[in-house]
DNA sequence: GCCAGGATCGTC
DNA sequence: ACGATCCTGGCA
């Protein structure tokens, strides 16, 4: 099980969100490793994206997304949930992808199908926020050897982003769809 | 300072 | 379809 390097992140954002699927996010936590296959993500992209953070400019929050790529920026929303994202792309443009579903590899009897329910299950919070994935004990990305065939990923528009306009029609979200669907007559 | 709104979720 | 709940950004 390998530790996915900084230049794994440092890269075009769209390539990074399809290459995070089938990935392993683990978090180290209270002496145990709580792992989890990555199944969905966005990607926010630039100053240009409505949708991102960042599309206002630099601000306390968003600094980290200007930073290095390879860091975590976690933000509360709604007042009581966390949402974990990856920085990616250089420094100074603003980028992230955010995972929004996984599959636990760890005893959970708690859903994972959300971006806040996944970080509620995996104890990600701000206390994360900036980490460094590349070389942090708390926080990590690694690539098992699990495969992800190019067929089973399906793009679709962004979710709660109508606030974006045009931009939330763009097909930024990504899904892993590792069981075959139900055919339907 | 103040206030509107939010990359969500659970319940109605 | 709506409320919880508090951080953030924008404006005064």
């Amino acid at each position: 099980m390998r530790r996915l390097p900084s230049s794994f992140y440092t890269r075009d954002t769209h390539l990074v969100a399809r290459e995070l699927l089938g990935k392993l996010l683990v978090r180290r936590w209270r002496g145990r490793e709580l792992a989890a296959r990555i199944l969905e993500v966005e990607a926010y992209v630039g100053e240009d994206d409505r949708a991102c953070h960042a599309s206002h400019g630099l601000t306390a929050r968003t600094k980290v997304m200007y930073g290095e790529a390879g860091h975590a920026y976690v933000y509360m929303i709604y007042g009581m949930y966390h949402c974990l994202n990856i920085v990616t792309e250089q420094a100074n443009f603003p980028a992230a992808v955010l995972i929004r579903e996984v599959a636990p590899q760890f005893a959970t009897s708690a859903e994972t199908d959300g971006p806040g329910k996944l970080t509620r299950e995996m104890h990600i919070t701000r206390s994360l926020n900036t980490e460094y994935l590349a070389a942090s004990d708390k926080l990590w990305l690694a690539d098992d050897g699990f495969s992800v065939a190019s067929s089973r990923i399906i793009r679709t528009p962004r979710i709660n982003v109508a606030y974006a306009g045009a931009d939330a029609k763009l097909p930024w979200r990504y899904l892993y769809q590792p069981k075959r669907l139900t055919q339907s007559a």
